[in-house]
DNA sequence: GATGACGATTTTCCAAAGAG
DNA sequence: CTCTTTGGAAAATCGTCATC
């Protein structure tokens, strides 16, 4: 049996065919959805689009661009054609002019590139110039980001997920806290898109157990913080730390306990060691947190567009 | 066999050029 | 100057393949 290989499958192979003469340090990214290597300290996304009489066209949801974006060393490769036509852009430069490229309803951008292998975007005649990104392979090797260490694809996710959730709170009038004060989601600290500074005390919780959960969110009642929603995350290679401190909150009994994971199974081993609060604990899939997300945003969008 | 990611095509929109 | 044509850009919709 041949296996039936499209065009732009057989071009992403080219390009990790390409890749692997540069750095043989080559691996897929498992915890994310879209096609996105680590090649060497780059983490790349694949796209490809075959040869026609006309521009190059490559359809990418937003969710996808965010999570490249916040990644350590991002870029996207489009494939114009041929591998000797790839436009190898950072993620942050694309992230950063999607506010200049069109998208449908379902929040996925229409990249068009042109056949001298510019950007198209918004407005007649309007290009970003790509001509320093084309066949830009050494850019992969170089580490941008000149730090020794390098953060991992899940450690960003971790972020990106604490992120989403915090902006998330923040849209439906909650006021929300993270411990991790320092990480960054789209180039802001956590902290400063969570509302609260420091962590409420409560009387019935245990303050260091608390104030470390990944994310809270807080309805105010009076001068009152009362606690309504508490979020760990834990992506595949986590140790699951996290779990046990969501039960300092035990005693607030309107108090969902959320565990963000991409194995459900892990969720169903962990939670029995909780067997007396384990209707508290709801399990939810990263993806079904960036669907959350995109939704939410794109609703809050269209109210302000029609001011309802 | 339902779903979503990835690509591609079709339809709509719009402003500049052309005709009268 | 006004109405029509037209080509390219933007938006909307469609098709297919992999995965569960």
């Amino acid at each position: 049996m041949v296996k039936n290989i499209s065009n732009t499958e057989k071009l992403a192979q080219d390009f990790l065919k390409e890749a692997s003469q540069l750095q043989n340090n080559i691996e897929p990214v498992k915890v994310l959805k879209a096609r996105v290597y680590k090649i060497g300290n780059a983490n790349v996304l694949i796209r490809a689009a075959s040869e026609g009489n006309r521009n190059y066209f490559f359809g990418i949801n937003y969710i996808t661009v965010e999570e490249m974006a916040n990644l350590h060393n991002p870029f996207i490769a489009f494939i114009c054609g041929s591998i000797k036509r790839t436009v190898i852009i950072p993620a942050v430069v694309l992230f950063d002019n999607l506010n200049k490229i069109s998208h449908d309803r379902n929040g996925e951008y229409k990249i068009n590139i042109s056949r001298d292998l510019d950007l198209i975007l918004k407005g007649r005649g309007n290009r970003l110039n790509c001509g320093g990104y084309i066949n830009n392979w050494n850019s992969l090797l170089l580490d941008t980001n000149n730090k020794s260490k390098v953060i991992t694809v899940e450690e960003s996710l971790h972020s990106i997920i604490q992120g989403r959730l915090l902006e998330i709170g923040n849209l439906r009038g909650f006021q929300t806290f993270s411990p991790d004060k320092s990480k960054k989601f789209n180039k802001k600290t956590l902290s400063s898109i969570a509302t609260l500074s420091t962590c409420p005390e409560l009387q019935f919780s245990d303050y260091n157990l608390l104030r470390k959960i990944d994310v809270l969110w807080f309805k105010e009642k009076g001068s009152h913080l009362i606690p309504e929603k508490a979020f760990e995350i834990e992506i595949s290679t986590g140790t699951w730390s996290g779990v046990g401190r969501l039960s300092t909150l035990t005693d607030y009994s309107n108090v969902k306990f959320y565990i963000i994971s991409d194995n459900r199974n892990r969720f169903n081993q962990v939670i029995q060691s909780f067997p007396v609060y384990k209707e508290r604990f709801k399990h939810i899939t990263p993806i079904q947190i960036g669907d959350l997300y995109s939704a939410e945003k794109s609703i809050n969008e269209l109210r302000y567009k029609i001011g309802l």
